[in-house]
DNA sequence: TGTGTAAGCAAGTAACTACTTGCATTCCCT
DNA sequence: AGGGAATGCAAGTAGTTACTTGCTTACACA
């Protein structure tokens, strides 16, 4: 049973270093260390194989963002610094998959949850944060939640190709796009209702 | 000489549609009425074949950006409507790249030419509407300019995929996205400083 | 009229692909 | 002690891959 989660693991690996083609059963093989029988033997095929790692690899949570916005930079920053740390530890696999999905878009369906629910999760977030009249004006969540995560995609996916074409430093990136965003929808850093304690600890959470 | 160009075009567009490892010369010669041996007389390689083809691909022009920005909105949502088009038309094309780009870097080099002339003209723009005062306030161009093409390059890549993740309609996104970076920016619509005449025009051109 | 060049066609090469089969080994459970 | 399940190993199958070779056809140009 372990080689089971073995031959997984390394399918997810080497799926994310060559894609679908590239991803053969004597590769996956080498990597799980365990012999090439052994895969079809569990898994029947290389395409159910694949299908079962892509399921795996998609099952993973998401850092919450509160129901009701108290202190919206602190929030939005954490939030879209967990999100840029997401996407960049799994860069590889994200672009092998959207390049993949065209092809085979059952297999790699399940790779739009986590960003669908994202944008679902910060869709919420600023529509309450509007119901609070912490926005300046009227906008359209949609519109800034796309914003916001593209940016951030964008920059998880782009930076290493094109270093500068992205702001820097590469750690304070999703927090400038999160403050930009903010400003953007009329919300004011400087009039933040928040302690000098929490404060302080803002500080600390995205140094 | 013809057949040449034949080649080069079906190349391209056979890894648009598969990838470099899905690009056989089978398939090139197939697309392109071509006999397979020809592909080899003419470019000695695959390889060497899809180098010419991907070049060929990415030697393509942008639309530019006003040098004195005169109608910030006007202006920023055409560019960012002509620069979004340029991605859809594309976007097989770039997700086959970036998948390529890790395993093939020197292949795909020329794929960055155009985000980063976009991304310089953009930071050049902005950075020219701020010394004419029109932004509010202090604000990093790098930052912004990358928040805006990460927002047309996500909505570009994803929306096909999840078009409930995107702002409706598609055809208004960009200049959805430009006015939301204008705001950001503190650049004010209303007040804008341009005659009766322009903004008419303006008006009729962002309808 | 002759000559060179680009192209097609048929066949073949060596390597790799997913996948199968038969047999031996290990280890756990009763 | 014995039987069954999981695994390894060696070998093989049929198809595909990039690339080559030898021969033929068509056409431009002098």
């Amino acid at each position: 049973m372990n080689s089971r989660n073995e031959i997984l693991n390394a399918a997810c690996r080497v799926f994310a270093q060559l894609g679908f083609r590239g991803c053969t059963t004597r590769r996956i093989a080498d990597a799980a260390g365990v012999n090439e029988v052994t895969i079809f033997r569990q898994f029947g095929s290389k395409e159910a194989l694949l299908r079962e790692a892509m399921k795996l690899t998609h099952s993973v949570g998401l850092a919450p963002l509160p129901d009701v916005p108290a202190d919206p930079d602190r929030e939005l920053s954490q939030w879209s610094e967990s999100f840029i740390q997401h996407l960049r530890l799994r860069s590889s696999m994200i672009r092998k998959t959207m390049s993949e999905m065209e092809e085979r878009p059952d297999m790699s369906e399940h790779a739009s949850y986590v960003p669908k629910q994202a944008s679902a999760d910060l869709c919420h977030y600023l529509i309450a944060l509007r119901r609070q009249g912490k926005t300046a004006e009227k906008f359209d969540p949609k519109t800034a939640s796309a914003m916001l995560m593209g940016a951030i995609f964008a920059d998880a996916m782009g930076r290493g190709m094109m270093p500068d074409v992205y702001p820097q430093p590469a750690e304070k990136a999703a927090q400038m796009y999160a403050r930009l965003l903010l400003k953007a929808l009329g919300v004011e850093n400087g009039l933040r209702r928040t302690t000098n304690k929490q404060t302080k600890r803002t500080k600390q959470l995205s140094a």
